[in-house]
DNA sequence: CGTTAGATTTCCT
DNA sequence: GGAAATCTAACGT
């Protein structure tokens, strides 16, 4: 069951918490996701929104559900999620899946080598296997053909909490979410 | 590589 | 003079 508009209407660190293992669908690959990192609307120096809105930050004041996609250091592509009551910011980077379909078509995207836990693990591991780009700038989470869905199965790991990777402003904000010791998180 | 703020230049009413 | 266009350089979930 596809995640409704009002999951993501709420603080943002709760929908990074509530967002491990639920399923993110892209066309015929899906996986599990197993990290991610809040990034606030306030007292956040890390977040892009800090700065104001501007042309590229402008989806993540808007309204809940929607894709902000940008591209880091000019080589990945990284994949958020916005959370939050339309006009405040804060948005959710999904770090890690732990794919579940579409594991032949991901790999074509990514070394022939790499292990199938390994496929999606990382930010710009996650966007190339799934071919996430910024085409899909602003699109709605509620629909197709990029969407989250409902997981029937319980956690079955415990929700690791520390502070957010490869930042250096606001740098000791607990703002990471993961299962702990899965082997699809970062290491 | 793209975004951004700030600087510099253009050019127009 | 001042707005708009263009250039530049720093920096990055």
């Amino acid at each position: 069951m596809i995640l409704s508009r009002h999951f993501y209407a709420r603080p943002t660190v709760e929908v990074a918490r509530d967002l491990l293992g639920k399923i993110l669908t892209h066309g015929e690959c899906s996986g599990l996701i197993i990290e991610t990192e809040a990034y606030l609307g306030h007292h956040d120096l890390a977040a892009h929104s800090a700065a104001g809105l501007t042309e590229r930050t402008r989806v993540i004041f808007g309204p809940p559900g929607h894709a902000y996609v940008y591209l880091s250091y000019g080589i990945h592509e990284c994949f958020n999620i916005v959370a939050e009551p339309e006009g405040q910011p804060g948005c959710v980077l999904i770090r890690a899946l732990a794919p579940l379909t579409g594991l032949d078509l991901m790999r074509t995207r990514r070394q022939a080598s790499t292990p199938d836990h390994r496929l999606a693990a990382g930010p710009g591991n996650l966007t190339r296997a799934l071919n996430i780009t910024r085409q899909l700038y602003g699109h709605d989470l509620t629909r197709q053909p990029l969407s989250v869905h409902t997981n029937p199965a319980p956690l079955t790991r415990e929700i690791e909490i520390t502070p957010r990777i490869g930042i250096t402003k606001s740098a000791d904000l607990l703002l990471r979410f993961m299962l702990r010791k899965h082997p699809s998180a970062s290491r």
